[in-house]
DNA sequence: TATCTAATTAGATGAACATCAAATTATAAG
DNA sequence: CTTATAATTTGATGTTCATCTAATTAGATA
């Protein structure tokens, strides 16, 4: 999804008129007059909030006589609600199996130990989840237990362990650290 | 649900500039002037923006010497933005203040400790909220504090912690719990 | 055609707000 | 104590926008 959708759903939710109005189509279509009674504006207003509603294809209407109901797209409110929760993720549904290969290929040495840390944040995704293939999932570790696990493919421990936790390749709590169960090799990928 | 925090939060979120800080920051904290940086926009600029964010409690923020990182509440995130999906299905809009006093009745024993944990969800949700009532919002709690905060209640912390995770009362991340703002036990009852 | 009803447009007003420069505060380091 | 750095506050400016009144359009019906 587009930046300026996003924004304009947003911006187009964020009004309490509208609120109101999207609770009261959620029962069902209502026509211009019967908005403005219940919510005690003059006509033009409701023109105005509906018309911003249809612009970002919340609001769609029929006509019966006289009289337009306006109707709730329930379907794209949710799928513009919950549009920013998916932002920015979309990078690593984009990648082949072949990139992955190459990444790993380009930043592992013949002995496979991490030459260098990628700054570019997908290789950089690819490597920290295929530095977490041999931990098991529900089993707890302590610090030092990850440290000396890291330590065999790179020295810098503490940068790749906060990294981890970052990006939420594993948990930490009292000290006590735990793989995430999501992120297994074959899923991430 | 409280009409004025879902309006906020839309209207925090429907700037262009504000969207492209959650962004920034869904990959990892930044400090202030890294954004301006990156979004070439002048420091006082972030500030005003970084302080929306944190007033609907999205962004929080910890010091590192002169430099403040800022990070995103996913959770919070979450939460927010699937608010305008659950109007009008209120959970616990149906039950009377006399309900719940019977229920704490039945479920605290004189001394003001919970006999046990109930297992019918709408009791439960009761129970939870109600137990919750001595923590502060806005405050961080460490793992170990809300362990201790519990024990003067029941002896099964650990499932009561999880209970508020799952139910949103409060949120975690690394080991830092926080108490949900919106849920304050004037407000759900 | 004339008339009625519902919705829309046009234009005005006042409030909210994004942005910046300048000044100020907070913390760390010399 | 002094200096340097990062963040914030203050105040100004131009823009966006919610709401209204008055006028206009669109469609139905007699």
């Amino acid at each position: 999804m587009q930046l300026d959708k996003l924004v304009n759903f947003h911006k187009a939710v964020g009004d309490p008129t509208r609120i109101k109005i999207i609770i009261l189509l959620k029962e069902g279509p209502l026509h211009g007059q019967a908005i403005s009674h219940k919510l005690g504006l003059k006509p033009p207003t409701i023109t105005h909030h509906i018309s911003k509603l249809r612009d970002i294809g919340l609001v769609y209407q029929r006509r019966e006589g006289n009289t337009i109901y306006f109707h709730l797209h329930k379907k794209m409110l949710e799928f513009s609600a919950k549009g920013i929760l998916n932002l920015g993720e979309e990078t690593m549904m984009e990648i082949t199996e072949k990139e992955k290969l190459s990444i790993i290929k380009n930043f592992f040495d013949g002995d496979g130990r991490l030459t260098n840390i990628p700054s570019k944040r997908k290789k950089k995704i690819v490597i920290l989840a295929y530095l977490v293939r041999n931990l098991s999932t529900g089993k707890n570790y302590t610090e030092k237990e990850i440290n000396e696990y890291i330590k065999k493919y790179h020295e810098d421990f503490a940068t790749i362990r906060r990294e981890w936790i970052m990006h939420q390749f594993m948990f930490r709590q009292d000290n006590v650290y735990e793989l995430n169960p999501k992120v297994m090799w074959p899923m991430v990928f």
